[in-house]
DNA sequence: TCTTTATTTGTAATTCTTATAATCTATTCT
DNA sequence: AGAATAGATTATAAGAATTACAAATAAAGA
C-alpha cells in the first residue's frame, strides 16, 4: 500500500535529522497518493488550497531532500520540467507521445547492454536509463473517432 | 566520411525551400565535424570568431530547421541543455557520469522491450530511448592516481 | 537587376529552477 | 515549561536555457 511506503519514507528522514513539517508531509502524502509521476508544480498547484502560503521554493527545496534521502526519483525529459517517482525499486516508463501520461513498466534489467557497452567502450559502466514512447489506448481511441 | 553526409544534408535542405546562408552551413559544417555531440552554445562559442555578429537565435533557429528536415537529432538529458547529433542512423549513447564525454554505441534494437511494453501497458509503441552511464577510461584513470 | 520571401539579428520574454535573507518553528537543553 | 539552537519556510531576486518578435538583411529565381 501507499501508506505502508509513506510511513517508510517518514522513517528514513527521521533516521537522518530532517524535522517533519506539515508542508513536506502534504508533499510526500502527494507523491505516495499519485500515480502519475507528477511535476514540482503539480504538488505545488495541488496543495495550495491546503497550505496557501506556501512557497513552490519549498516543493523544490523537499523534492531535493527527499531525492538526497533516496525516497524520490527525479525523471528529467530535457524539453520540459522534472517529474518525480516515489516507487524508488527500479523500474521503466512508457511515455505517451499524445497527452505524456507515464506508465510504470517493468522489466528484468539489461546487464548485457551494460555489458557489451563496458567491452566496446571502456567505460565503467554504472546504469543506465530508458524510456519507451508511444501512444496510449485512451489516445489512440480518441484518434479514431 | 563526414564530408559526403555533410552534402548529403545540404542537399536535403535544398529540396525543401531552405536557403543556404554561410552561418547555417558553417553550424552543419561544425556539427559534422564534431564527434562530441555539442550544445547549441558549444556551436555559438566555436563560430563567434567567423560570424562576431551572429545571433544565438541564429543557432537555435537554425537547428530547429535541422531536426524538422531530419538530418540532426536532438539529445535531451533533463537537467542541461540539449546536445545535438548529426548522425540519424539509430545508434544509443554511452555518457560519463564525471566529465559528460558523449560515446556513440551500436547495439541492436530492443525489439522485445518494446514489443513486451506493448502487451503489457496496451500503448501502440513507436520508439524507445536509452543511455548508459558510467566513468570513462579517461576519469577512470584520472582518479586512480 | 529586381522581387519575393526566407533568414538573421538584437532584444525582450518565458519557463524552470536555484540563491538569498528574513522570519518562523520543530526539537533539544536547562 | 521556557529558552536556545538549528533547520525550514517564505518571498523575492537571480540564473540559465530557450523562444518570440519585429526590423533589417540577403538568398534564389525571374
Ligand atoms: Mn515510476
Ligand atoms: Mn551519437
Ligand atoms: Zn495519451
Ligand atoms: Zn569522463
Amino acid at each position: 500500500m501507499a501508506s505502508a511506503s509513506l510511513q517508510e519514507a517518514v522513517s528514513v528522514l527521521k533516521s537522518t535529522n530532517v524535522r517533519m513539517t506539515p508542508q513536506r508531509h502534504a508533499i510526500l502524502e502527494f507523491l505516495h497518493s499519485s500515480m502519475s509521476h507528477p511535476t514540482a508544480d503539480d504538488i505545488y498547484k495541488s496543495l495550495e488550497e491546503r497550505f496557501p502560503n506556501m512557497s513552490v521554493a519549498t516543493v523544490y527545496n523537499n523534492l531535493r531532500v527527499f531525492k538526497d534521502a533516496g525516497i524520490v526519483k527525479e525523471l528529467t525529459y530535457g524539453d520540459s520540467s522534472s517529474r518525480f517517482d516515489c516507487v524508488t525499486s527500479d523500474h521503466y516508463h512508457v511515455i505517451c507521445n499524445d497527452c505524456g501520461k507515464i506508465v510504470d513498466f517493468h522489466y528484468p534489467g539489461l546487464d548485457e547492454v551494460e555489458t557489451l557497452a563496458e567491452h566496446v567502450t571502456g567505460f565503467d559502466i554504472e546504469d543506465h536509463r530508458m524510456e519507451i514512447y508511444g501512444t496510449c489506448p485512451e489516445c489512440t481511441k480518441m484518434s479514431k473517432q
